[in-house]
DNA sequence: CGTGGCCTTGATAAAGTTCAAGAGCCGTGG
DNA sequence: CCACGGCTCTTGAACTTTATCAAGGCCACG
């Protein structure tokens, strides 16, 4: 697939003109990642952005102690690092492919030019970028006002909801990185999926988690209700 | 002072034509609230959003017990409530007064003719969109990977390099709402004060608080070091 | 001079982290 | 094909941090 094609099926790119999609897929710039890969480390001069276009990339914080705080795990189609485009000089988080990656990187200064010339575009990447403020806000609420076992419910319910079939659930991440994106550690985690085991609200296994009590699990996601 | 005069001084509406002014000022309703007046509730139609011209406006998160999480403090000059506009139907969030407010409130509709004709005002309006995601993304880092005392160094040393004269600070929030921001309780907050004070690192008179050891202050807010 | 709001302080309890040890799993290489 | 080493995940015990509950102090305002 040529470049051309692939920005016409990002979200993103959508609506724009034959013009504004040849402009881009000119200064637009394929880079492949291997599993584990550096993409841009926090505080790295933001000169563009990326937008996926297959595989998975985590964006997250690390302490001063090397624990890391994940904060978005971006999929194919998803843009990242466009904060910095128009924000600032530096990124402001450390990005890294999970696995093998091919992405888009579209430099900074090109696409500004282009942004300029095309209403539609700057609404498109409004209306992401509030949606990705609108994201943090659940996540902060999540962080500050929810215990783990509540956080772990919203991820399960959210998952259930949207990617899968109702009650069978599969994890794509693994639990180490499951216990940043909420906030904690993997021993924590461990024990509140026993405990969810053992109430019998779930039925874990490696990866596959059942859900058994879809109350229960809301009970706790609104706080309503705590583990024994 | 009429609309138009005041739409001049919005960081936001910086570098526009005219006859955009008046585009916007034909539009634009003022709008003033009393101290603690509900300005909109979580889950409120967005259908426009505000700048503020006087007073301050605190944007937080409730829990069902009625705990609250503040997420920004927005005073003069600044938009709050745009995420609306651009992500979806619903605020996602309370916002309510601090104290007496004048505000300028932006139909949703109205402003979205006038920014498909701006290229400027878009860009202005991303630029922003992205400090505040980057503020968010601050705000992550701080409630999950740090503990209280580290939170509030943060918010401490803050306040001294942006705001004010070197070592001696006036909070301009009661405790109460510092707790709420920092993501704790009123009795948490004292009594790191308490202990803050007791090491040497602060000398806190009511709403003064002067810094006497910043190092020390620093490395709490890294995470070298901890209280006593 | 009382009354209500905010702040402080203490005792207690809950939640989460840390440290340490062991179990399960998988790929590599003998 | 099996054993080893290196992962990740689990489990236990001690400890730290923070929240909760309760009581008392301070101050401003009527």
């Amino acid at each position: 697939m040529d470049a051309m094609k692939q920005l016409t099926t990002i979200p993103l790119f959508q609506g724009l003109t034959a013009e504004n999609y040849q402009q881009l897929a000119s200064i637009v710039v394929v880079k492949p990642y291997k599993k584990n890969q550096t993409i841009f480390a926090d505080g790295d001069d933001g000169n563009g952005f990326y937008v996926v276009v297959s595989g998975r990339v985590k964006v997250f914080k690390l302490s001063r102690e090397g624990k890391e705080q994940i904060l978005h795990i971006i999929g194919p189609g998803e843009p990242f690092g466009e904060v910095a485009v128009f924000a600032g000089e530096h990124f402001p988080a450390h990005a890294q492919a999970m696995e093998e990656t091919k992405s888009l990187f579209i430099p900074r200064n090109a696409f500004i030019d282009v942004l300029k010339q095309n209403p539609s575009l700057a609404m498109n990447m409004l209306a992401m970028l509030s949606r990705r403020l609108r994201k943090f806000t659940a996540l902060v609420e999540d962080l500050s006002l929810k215990e783990v076992p509540g956080r772990l419910s919203v991820y399960l319910l959210y998952l259930s909801e949207t990617k899968q079939h109702a009650h069978n659930l599969t994890l794509d991440i693994s639990r180490s990185q499951l216990a940043s994106l909420l906030g904690t550690i993997p021993e924590t985690l461990s024990r509140i999926l026993a405990r969810m085991n053992s109430e019998g609200l779930i039925a874990s296994d490696g990866r596959t988690i059942q859900i058994l009590n879809r109350d229960g699990l809301e009970q706790l996601a609104s706080g309503e209700r705590r583990l024994a």
